[in-house]
This record gives C-alpha cells, sequence and structure tokens, in this order.
DNA sequence: CCCCTTATAGAACATTTTGTTGCGAATCCT
DNA sequence: AGGATTCGCAACAAAATGTTCTATAAGGGG
C-alpha cells in the first residue's frame, strides 16, 4: 500500500546532498548555497529550491547524510585495555578518514545558533558514549574494575580527550597517543 | 618617535569589531557581512569595506577580539586539588559566561576552512594548556605526584573534557562536575 | 502499451546583497 | 590655521538570491 518514491526525487537528493557535503568539507557552511550546488551537480537551481526552500534545511540534511556513522559493534568480550583500545581506535579511525571528521566542526558551529544541528549532534554523540559504556559495564561485570572507579567520568574522558584534540586543539591522533591514552584510562578503572 | 593613531581609526574599528562579535554570537558567522555589520553600527558600508576590504579578514579581527581571555595569574602554591579546582573553575566560567564559550564553536568551524582562525585557536589553547601545565610543574616540585604519573595526558584531560562537554556535547558546566573531574584527575596524578 | 501525473531544466524576471567609486564635509595632527 | 586623512553618502555596477512559467521528459497505474 506504500506508494514508492519516485527515483527522481531520491536521485537529485542524493546527488545534491552528496555535492553539498563535498562544498561543506572544501570550503565550509558559508559556500553551500542553491547556486554552489547546481553549479556542481547540474541539477537546476529552481528544482533545488523546490526540494529546499530554505538553504538552512538543505545544510541540515546534509550534516544528516554526512553524519551517519558507519554502525560499530561494540566489542565487549574483554579485557577492558583491548576493547578500549579496540573501540576508541576506530572512532580516531573515523575522525582521521571519514567525512565526519571534517564536518564535525562546521555542524558545531552551526549548533550554536541552529537546534536542529544541534539534535545532529546530539544523535551522534549519545550513539557513541552508549557504545563505550557498553564497554565499562561488560568490564563490570566481569568485575574488571576497581572499587568506585568513576565510570561515568571515564567514558566521557575516553571520548572527550580524541574529539578535543582533533576538532579543537588540532593535534594529531596516532596510535602511540591512542595507547597512552588507554593506559591513562585503565590505570583509573582496573584493580591494582 | 611613534605617530600616534588616528582616534577615528580605532573608534570605527572598535565599533565594527564589537558589532561583528555580537552578530556572531546571535546568528553566527555566517551574518557576518560588511552590510550587517554597518546596519548595526551606522558605520558606513564604504568605510567598512576601506577598513577590511575582504569578509574573512573582518570576522578573523572579530575571532581574535573576542578569543582575547582575560589574563589569569596561576596559582600554583598548592595542594595540586585545590589549584586544578581553581584553575579549572576559571576556565569553566569562561566558558559558561564570557564571550569565548559562544564564539569558539565559530572559530573552530573557520578553522577547517582557513589557517588565520587555526592560529586564533593555536595560541588560546596553548596558552589555556601552559598555565594548567604549570600547575602539574608546581605540584612535581613539591613531591606531590606519584611516581611516572602521564602529566600530558592529564593536562590534555583537565582541559578536553570541559571543552567537550561545553562546546561539543553541549553539556553542562556546573561545580559538582568540576568537583568530580578534579577528583579523578587526582586519583591519577597523586601518591596513595 | 497508453494516459495521466509528477519532476525537471531552462529562461525570464524581480529583489536583494555585495563591491566600487567620487566627492564634500568633518575631524585630526602639527 | 593649514594640510592631510577619514568619514558618510549617493550613485553605481556586478553578482547572488529567490520566484514563476512553460515545454519536456520520466515515472506509474491501469
Amino acid at each position: 500500500m506504500k506508494k514508492s518514491e519516485d527515483p527522481r526525487l531520491v536521485a537529485t537528493r542524493n546527488t545534491a546532498l552528496d555535492a553539498a557535503i563535498e562544498i561543506l568539507r572544501m570550503e565550509g557552511v558559508l559556500a553551500v548555497t542553491h547556486g554552489a550546488v547546481s553549479a556542481k551537480t547540474g541539477v537546476s537551481r529552481s528544482t533545488l529550491y523546490r526540494h529546499w526552500p530554505d538553504i538552512v534545511q538543505l545544510r541540515n540534511d546534509a550534516f544528516k547524510r554526512a553524519a551517519t556513522p558507519p554502525k560499530i559493534a561494540a566489542k565487549t568480550n574483554g579485557p577492558l585495555h583491548a576493547d578500549l583500545s579496540w573501540m576508541l581506535g576506530i572512532l580516531m579511525s573515523a575522525l582521521n578518514e571519514t567525512q565526519w571528521g571534517q564536518i564535525a566542526p562546521q555542524v558545531m558551529a552551526a549548533a550554536a545558533t541552529d537546534d536542529d544541528a544541534k539534535l545532529v549532534i546530539n544523535d551522534f554523540m549519545s550513539e557513541r558514549m552508549a557504545t563505550v559504556r557498553a564497554v565499562f559495564e561488560a568490564a563490570n561485570q566481569r568485575g574488571e574494575l576497581a572499587e568506585g572507579a568513576p565510570i561515568e567520568g571515564l567514558i566521557e574522558t575516553a571520548i572527550s580527550v580524541p574529539y578535543f584534540r582533533k576538532i579543537i586543539a588540532g593535534l594529531p591522533l596516532d596510535h602511540e597517543w591512542l595507547e597512552g591514552h588507554v593506559d591513562m584510562i585503565c590505570a583509573l578503572a582496573l584493580k591494582k
């Protein structure tokens, strides 16, 4: 009973948003306009205006599309050090290599004045936090964690530092750094 | 021998940049244009164009002006827990209450495509990092630190988490949270 | 396979924003 | 007081931003 979507709609939608993401990466939010996307894709301006009457909507859709994370199955079979290295290694790769790492700052900035963009971030973040939390809870189940370890703080720390380094401070994320980071967290989390 | 600056120059400069900062806070980088600043200040467009032929320069100047931090004398008389609470409390206030907290995300985003903006961030960050580092080094001098404590990682953690919470995750920074944060860091840093 | 619906490209247009230039008036510096 | 500089303003030119219409093409249902 559901009428299938006109393939022309999804086609223009996809090509337009892909172009928008590309522009976003190379030149920043400022440059994402109906005109620019039209020029890059061949999709006519009038069509773009029909799809996204407001430029903000177009940008937000591009954000959402770019933010869609590769689903990561949490590794929770322990030990904690291994699980964390695994998970944070993936996060690190995502920040280094995928669109998200380049676009995230733009979304952050947009979130300051736009609630929709804020939602995109919140969704993305809470998902990542939940994944890391699962790792800690599994370690707790196995009885690896020290008495009274500040789990919430550790989860936050695990994620904060790589994001800070990459997005705010512009510092590199490599395996050597990751090793030290995980060591530090484990020093606090594990039984002595 | 140094020729004093024409007061008219500094006057227009200041009013223009203050307006630019205000626009930046309320509506984001996108909205900072010669036209908008002119409308808000009464300074004529032609004058603004004479001062900043390129809009990017205007925005960067606004960034720099907004990023100028209140100089904070480092508290390094110990003990570490007290010093850290003091320093991070100030950082927290700055993020919560000053222009910087609202504008930082915009600068981050601009930094993705603009090297000048990147410089603004780097300057600001390295100064803050240095301040926190001084706190740790003083504690080390006093012999408070545990053997082999990962000082660099701790410095990074101390600053990363508040920035992450405020700018990336949009979580609140309050004194209760701060207490836990400092506790966690001290648990790793101090002798048992 | 044909007909009806829907989406698109393109052009033509109005509107707004963005730069540029020249000049008289006001302000500053010496 | 006099010469230089800066300002505001108005008149422009150029480009970007929206809007609307029409012919064409593509899809979907019967």
